[in-house]
RNA sequence: GCGAGGGUAGUUCAGUGGCAGAACGCGCGCCUGUGGAGCGCGAUGUCGCGGGUUCGAAUCCCGUCCCUCGCCCCA
């Protein structure tokens, strides 16, 4: 029969796999909960109209995973997480006390064709800030992702957190007479550039609608490095982001404006420093998000971070964590059949007093035995054969110093507490 | 949906018409009850699948499936 294939972007979780996701959803938890941030999560399916009320064209219609349930009603498989934490936050309405702060760690599905950095099966971080529109609360944000950046030993010279805000540039753009209907079409225009040649994105520009002389006004403006200045709302912004101690990661920079339509303040995006990678995280501030589900309007801001990107990252970087596999703490080893055999006894006995304990289940070769313990990177092992047990005593080896000791089986339980022999 | 490159041992790959290979990993021995380093020995396999050309195909031709990368979109 031959091997049945996976689903064409999912990922399987060795175990080495699942130790580096384990170790990732632990740092996220560490930086979101520094910050006060409450753990949540929604369900991992939606009905359809949930995005479409708002996420708009392509995400929906060409990246979901979408099927009819049993009676009928089309369910997606959630593509991101802010149209279901809109929804609950409505659901709860003025129960909340509000401001809210929320983080989640969980697996979404786009259907997408596969490429570096993207699976159709992929994990993301997200938090948000609600209830508040103040620009501390967007700097907020920023600082939880540096802190993250921080404790994993990403620094400000591998990555870049590149901020704008869409206040500010539809400000700019409406001086040159870019406004109503054209906006959004600019805006797209923008986000766009840095993937088209310059002379095919003028002529997209003038295609879109601007004119000659509106599309060097957006040139001289997109090249504006110090725009922000002019922005009561970006000072403020990097004032907080300063004193919260993230703005060494911080740039400002006129060109990043976002693709999703509800971002209405600050929006930001984190990319490697090389340029080798797609955006590791992306957010920005929603002022109306919570009305489109059907709740009263409540300001939020928040980011997505994927797993994919990050662990790119990380590798590259040459800082992705050596993670241990194994989680035993002492491997038995074992003479004889049977089972009463006295390892098994130990392995029992160690485990009631606390510790991580495997016996080798078939009396092997001891060559074996020790070499699965070291390929484990199990620190200590118990030897329990003949000779001890006809002498009463347990032989302890710490594998990594290498030493071995011998003593009273009734000493066993103190000798192993004190760990290093001796 | 469009474009490019691939598919040979567990893994990474070499092999372009004539015996199916290397490295790493794995197993065994040196070492009768002791891992990591070294040395020696050993096992790897539907050459993605189907068809065709040929005395002979991993190699050439046709078809097909799958993977990777890029475009689009995005975490």
């Amino acid at each position: 029969m031959p091997m049945i294939q996976p689903v064409r972007g999912t990922r399987d979780f060795y175990p080495e796999d699942m130790a580096f996701r384990q170790w990732l959803n632990n740092q996220i938890r560490e930086a979101s909960t520094q910050f006060g941030y409450q753990e949540f999560d929604g369900p991992f399916l939606e009905r359809l109209e949930l995005y479409a009320a708002k996420s708009g064209d392509e995400l929906v219609k060409e990246q979901s995973y979408v099927f009819p349930d049993r009676s009928g009603s089309m369910i997606a498989l959630r593509p991101e997480l802010t149209p279901s934490l809109a929804r609950m936050v409505a659901q709860r309405g003025k129960g909340l006390t509000l401001p809210l702060r929320w983080w989640s760690f969980g697996p979404f599905w786009r259907y997408e064709r596969k490429q570096k950095g993207r699976s159709r099966e992929f994990f993301q971080w997200n938090i948000d800030l609600i209830g508040v529109d103040t620009p501390e609360a967007d700097a907020e944000l920023v600082a939880v992702a540096a802190t993250l950046f921080r404790n994993v030993g990403l620094t400000a010279d591998m990555i870049r957190i590149k901020v704008n805000n869409r206040r500010l540039a539809e400000k700019q753009l409406q001086k040159i007479g870019i406004q109503g209907e054209l906006l959004p079409t600019t805006f797209r225009l923008i986000d766009r550039q840095d993937r088209m040649t310059p002379d095919a994105w003028k002529s997209y520009a003038l295609e879109s609608g601007l004119k000659e002389e509106q599309f060097t006004g957006l040139m001289k403006m997109l090249k504006d490095l110090d725009a922000w200045k002019t922005s009561p709302e970006m000072l403020q912004y990097f004032k907080a982001a300063e004193a919260l101690g993230a703005d060494e990661y911080l740039d400002y920079d006129p060109t990043i404006i976002r693709g999703l339509d509800y971002y209405t303040g600050t929006v930001y995006e984190a990319r490697d420093v090389k340029g080798n990678h797609r955006s590791i995280l992306g957010g920005g501030r929603y002022d109306d998000l919570v009305s489109v589900v059907g709740g009263n309007p409540i300001p939020g801001t928040g980011f997505a971070m994927g797993d994919v990107v990050f662990g790119l990252v990380l590798d590259e970087n040459g800082i992705k964590p050596d993670l241990r596999v194994s989680p035993t703490d002492i491997l038995i080893t074992t003479f004889e059949e049977g089972g009463e055999s006295s390892s098994i006894q130990i392995s029992t006995e160690l485990r009631d007093a606390g510790y991580r304990v495997e016996w080798y289940p078939e009396p092997v070769r001891l060559q074996r035995q020790f070499k699965y313990a070291d390929r484990n990177e199990i620190p200590l092992v118990i030897i329990i054969g003949p000779d001890e047990i006809e002498s009463d005593k347990v032989s302890l080896k710490d594998m990594v110093s290498g030493e071995q000791v011998s003593f009273d089986r009734s000493d066993l339980l103190t000798r192993i507490r004190n760990r290093l022999v001796g």
